[in-house]
DNA sequence: GCGAAATATGTCATATTGGACATAGGCGAC
DNA sequence: GTCGCCTATGTCCAATATGACATATTTCGC
């Protein structure tokens, strides 16, 4: 696992090791933290491509900023539910959605 | 939108019209249900053929059936969260996944 | 540097979700 | 029909997620 990702992780709250199974996270675990950090990805590039702040996306979603960070974060506090509709709020399209969680497979097998 | 269908997002709680926006069902709101219904329905299509019965399934997840039955219905009181970690718990990859939610925009297109 | 704008972090009260349990409905074998 | 097995539905209350707010930190132009 990269450095800087260990890093993200951490700061979100995770619990993360160079040996993750050690530390009782299973498997499944870890592959579900990946796939929510990459669409948290996808949102933050999603919405500085539209040109937002986080305080206008927040907005828009009837949200607040600090909720925003949160999110891009991947903070253990906000669920998948929050990300996946703020994507489709923000215009994200399945086929996009898709290529990110691709993506989040394929940072694994590295 | 197909009878069938309708019926499925209304026996699951969801407030579904023929003209859904007329009923508040935002456009974000509808893309997301129909996300969310994809993803079940893929959860159960992967149960299946594992041949696992809902009671397993739950016991696996250390959950209930009548979760794993909420769950498979897109009830409204189951996260995505939780349809993900399931999936993920059940083996399924990334590229099913992708795929189930490319599926849920065809859907729509329809 | 300084200041301003954007982003990050921490906490709270309310709202939503989760596992458990009870119970109903469905469906095939006998 | 009824028995057994599976799935569906409804309700609890404990656990978690949410928006809001305050405050800290980063970033960038000057």
């Amino acid at each position: 696992m990269k450095r800087t990702k260990k890093q993200r992780l951490e700061r979100a709250g995770w619990v993360v090791g160079d040996s993750a199974q050690f530390l009782q996270l299973s498997e499944e675990e870890n592959r579900f933290i990946e796939l929510k950090l990459a669409l948290a990805t996808g949102l933050r590039e999603l919405r500085e491509r539209r040109g937002l702040t986080q305080a206008a996306l927040a907005h828009r979603l009837g949200s607040s900023q600090s909720r925003v960070a949160k999110m891009e974060a991947a903070d253990h506090s906000v669920s998948l539910d929050l990300i996946m509709r703020s994507l489709l709020t923000i215009g994200a399209t399945a086929t996009e959605i898709a290529k990110w969680i691709k993506r989040a497979e394929t940072a694994r097998a590295a």
